[in-house]
DNA sequence: CGAGAAAAGTTGAATGTTCAACTATTGTCG
DNA sequence: CGACAATAGTTGAACATTCAACTTTTCTCG
């Protein structure tokens, strides 16, 4: 849990309360939009992230659990996808030859042409919805931030 | 689903990569963080949402379509989550004495007693783990932003 | 070596969410 | 008025996600 700085007052101000609301609403909104363009392809964010993430390894294979973490699903979660997966053709499992408890996700060339044919449009939707209203300073700006944001999680989570 | 401009590029230059997955990935953990902190006092955010737009309501009393709206959460899944927050005994329902299709959703005591106890804790994780990493010119640059991107895809929906 | 801790992955059950269908009421307008 | 469209809300079934338990294998270190 957050550490409660004395110092800090019980509520937002005016200024941080903007700046909260305005990113969690357009965030859910962006987000919304971004899945309902994705649905003419049969995927989720979740799901094309998946993809994208596998589609971009060497031979398009990853381990189960790498897969997850750059992904940012569950393992658990991953496990029940890729069985979905594995029902459309898109990803098949292999043993994992070096690591006997591994289990190796493998695009097969029907998820390779699934992910090539949802990529673009979802680009297309990325930029129209959100790098559109961006110059080249926000770009910058935006990207400072939200590294720090991270950052700031990872940081609280390590030493707690 | 998007339009695809001529002049666009199919993909996402380096600066529009970065900005676009620090802040995907960086909203995805914060999200996350926020849930987690917030499962101490058996709640995930949209339920805070919903349960903390109803306390700010007159009366503590909120038709569900509108609370629906400005928690930003579907009928169906309002509906549903009233359901078992009503079990929990932190709302009741009852008829809209205007509109007989209606139905009004009313916070109990005991769920005043609960969004009161968990709103300083969330609004303490909010700033550690976002606002802190933001000075004045931050908070303003980012309500700009996104009160541009929310603005975009409300235009880019209401005409196609 | 070998005991126990840690890691990888899966599973089934419980829970949460979406989707389409449905009832009931209200609004529109010829 | 009265037919038809639109709105409010709920429901159950299908689907997705989480959670805790579990198996198997690997790692650590006395």
């Amino acid at each position: 849990m957050a550490e409660k700085n004395a110092t800090a007052p019980k509520w937002l101000n005016p200024s941080e309360m903007k700046a909260w609301r305005q990113y969690i609403i357009a965030s859910r909104r962006l987000l919304d939009a971004l899945d309902e363009d994705l649905a003419a392809h049969d995927l989720s964010m979740a799901d094309y992230e998946v993809l994208a993430q596998l589609s971009d390894a060497p031979d398009r294979t990853m381990r189960m659990s790498e897969l997850a973490e750059v992904a940012m699903v569950s393992r658990s979660r991953l496990s029940h996808r890729i069985k979905v997966m594995e029902r459309e053709g898109w990803v098949r499992r292999e043993a994992c030859p070096n690591d006997k408890r591994g289990s190796l996700a493998i695009m097969t060339p029907k998820g390779w042409k699934a992910i090539v044919a949802a990529a673009p449009d979802h680009v297309a939707s990325v930029r129209s919805r959100f790098l559109d209203v961006l110059d080249k300073g926000d770009q910058k700006a935006l990207a400072e931030i939200f590294e720090r944001v991270a950052t700031r999680i990872k940081d609280i989570d390590c030493d707690e």
